[in-house]
RNA sequence: GGCCCCGUAGCGCAGUUGGUUAGCGCGCCGCCCUGUCACGGCGGAGGCCGCGGGUUCGAGUCCCGUCGGGGUCGCCA
């Protein structure tokens, strides 16, 4: 090492010590006769004293420097006690101490911590961010989160595996990244979305427990929350069922959460999908807060507002603003515009004044009677607002699920300080593909099913998940963690015949699923083991650890919008030679006609 | 793909009902300064107001389009 030292380190122990130091000028205070250079490396900062007034007055900002000089208690009065090497400063040899390694041009942001900088032009000059503070933290506590789940899973006999980024299209979620094989023009790779189904070949391949922190790829488009390359802990584990998964990843979870000095206190509380749904309208529940939804279906099944009326809405349901009758009108016409921007026709309320009586445009269009229990039944108290969402089923209580959060939000209802851990259990298998989804509508019944978590997932009851494939319950769980979705997972089918089924409910027949997941199929023909796994949303677990609401501060080079990557300008247009290289241009010419139609 | 917000000096921002030469802070450059620590003082440079079109006597400001960024809904097993 060229240096001796960690700058950050020194201490009033180290006084009367030559040590030779380097790092970065993170400021200078030139005073002429003496100068001061706080030198700032991985460890923290130091300050150095040159009295040499030639030798200071060339350094600027971030030149990397090389001191050699004396450890010293500075003068009496002079200590900086924001620092914690703030009771010494390294006096800079008079001949040569200081030497400069590498010059540093004008910045195209200040590296300071008290000065706010757009994220592109961070990201552009991302190796300069990484100076500061805060993103170099992100990064460290990265990288101890990936030291302490090894460690808990190294305990446990788990092998890391990596398993290839190039392999084949597979119709799972999103759609695939390509890459052009170029020696077969026409024939392309494609980035894994997961390592899904290798992880399940390595439970064949008799592996038992294996674990990978995985690369993988989604070309959809981009949300505040994702990037088109991300990572994930992935799991999986032979011989095993939904609880002793559970008791693994409640592990990982403890070992990681100590890592920023929060003790979870396990078993973690587990929720139904169908609880989550009918309580929160959510399949990823934020139980920082209390205020539940409540069913209102039964109490308006007579009710002659049409709005409510079965005849209208398959369901209707409530959720209370507290304090909420005191908003001005142009507040309760914002719900609206809320509202109408997710899709919604309007968030009907009604308003409970303080003494009772009930107001808002809904309100006169309800019975006596109805105006009388209302406040009772949905737990409203005098000054509150409560909003209504009527309609489909799904639909209204996603409406009505985020209009929960947006009235924690506001009101200051969810506690910031709080963890909140809690597995949702029991996931339907299927739900209905397509239109109907998102109508919240139930069942098209022509068989257009698809799978809510994936095609891989065991069925509870493997007689009758193909009878009624709405009602059938999967062996499928998502943890949830202040209402982020951190991880999830499932018990798989590892029986070929039970595997078919499934492919058959949504709608990949024998020959199409052959073409996709021959391969796979063809394992499970050998013995395979029961299994299954789960699945972290690693980037979303070290976000929350970091305390920062962008997976992007916890990833070293990110994209911006549009996977663009600021720094590399990538992606980026290729040579006609490239091209032709590639094959990208290759005709489909004797296109397989089975493939053409999936 | 829909909707909302933002593009002014290297960075962060201001710019009034459309009206002389577009400002402020930081940074940068030069000089000065022997105990500072987000040092200080004096002086200076730096602008296609994202881009294109339109309205107007006159546009940073108003209108249309476009590109880029951010958010959100769709989408993301």
């Amino acid at each position: 090492m060229i240096r001796t030292h960690d700058a950050g380190a020194l201490r009033p122990a180290h006084v009367g010590q030559t040590v030779t130091l380097a790092g970065w000028v993170a400021r200078r205070r030139d005073h002429g006769g003496v100068a001061f250079i706080d030198l700032r490396e991985a460890s923290g900062l130091v300050q150095v004293v040159i009295r040499d007034e030639q030798v200071a007055h060339g350094l600027r900002n971030e030149y990397c420097l090389r001191i050699t000089g004396e450890v010293s208690l500075r003068p009496d009065g002079n200590a900086n006690p924001n620092l914690p090497s703030g009771e010494i400063e390294v006096i800079a040899a008079a001949d040569g101490g200081v030497e400069v390694l590498s010059a540093a041009a004008a910045l195209p942001f200040p590296i300071d911590e008290h000065i706010d900088v757009g994220e592109e032009a961070r990201l552009r000059h991302r190796y300069l961010d990484l100076r500061r503070s805060g993103p170099a933290a992100a990064l460290r506590l990265r990288s101890q989160v990936n030291k302490a789940a090894r460690d808990v899973l190294d305990r446990h006999d788990f092998l890391e595996v990596e398993t290839p980024t190039l392999t084949r299209s597979t119709p799972e979620g999103a759609r695939d990244f390509l890459v052009p094989a170029r020696l077969q023009p026409g024939s392309w790779y494609a980035l894994p979305q997961s390592p899904q189904l290798f992880k399940q070949l390595l439970m064949v391949g008799g592996l038992e427990r294996y674990y990978q922190i995985a690369r993988c790829y989604r070309d959809e488009d981009f949300r505040a929350d994702r990037q088109p390359e991300f990572t994930q802990l992935d799991v999986e584990m032979s011989f095993v069922e939904q609880d002793d998964v559970i008791a693994l990843a409640e592990e990982l979870l403890v070992a990681i959460w100590q890592l920023i000095g929060h003790e979870i206190s396990t078993p973690l509380p587990r929720i139904t999908y169908a609880d989550a749904m009918a309580r929160f309208g959510s399949d990823k529940p934020d139980l920082r807060m209390g205020l539940e939804l409540v069913e209102c279906t039964d109490y308006f099944r007579n009710t002659s507002f049409r709005v409510f009326s079965p005849d209208n809405a398959a369901y209707v349901g409530a959720v209370v603003m507290p304090g909420g009758a005191s908003q001005p009108r142009k507040q309760l016409d914002a719900w609206q515009e809320w509202a109408r921007q997710r899709g919604a026709k309007g968030l009907a309320y009604v308003l409970v004044a303080e003494d009772g009586s009930l107001g808002g445009p809904v309100a006169k269009n309800l019975t006596e009677e109805e105006r009388a229990g209302l406040a009772a039944h949905v737990g409203a108290e005098p000054g509150d607002c409560i909003f209504f969402g009527a309609g489909a089923v799904k639909s209204s209580r996603a409406l009505l699920g985020a209009a929960r959060l947006e009235i924690g939000r506001r009101g200051g209802l969810i506690d910031e300080d709080a963890w909140s851990f809690v597995w949702v259990v029991d996931a339907p298998l299927f739900e209905p593909a397509g239109e109907a989804t998102a109508a919240g509508d139930v069942a098209v019944g022509s068989g257009a099913w698809t799978a809510v978590h994936h095609a891989f997932t065991s069925p509870q009851d493997l007689e009758t998940f193909d009878k009624d494939p709405g009602t059938a319950v999967a062996w499928a769980y998502d943890i949830v963690c202040n209402g982020n979705e951190i991880g999830g997972g499932s018990i798989r089918i590892h029986r070929e015949d039970i595997q078919k089924r499934v492919f058959a409910v949504v709608g990949l027949d024998e020959e199409q699923a052959q073409e996709k997941f021959g391969f796979l199929l063809d394992a499970f023909a050998f013995g395979a083991p029961p299994h299954g796994g789960i699945a972290f949303g690693w980037d979303r677990v070290c976000a929350l650890l970091a305390g920062t609401d962008s997976i992007r501060d916890v990833i070293a080079f990110p994209k911006s919008g549009g996977g663009f990557d600021p720094l590399t300008a990538a992606p980026a247009p290729i040579t006609p030679e490239q091209r032709k290289e590639a094959g990208v241009d290759a005709r489909a010419a004797q296109a397989n006609p089975a493939a053409s139609q999936a």
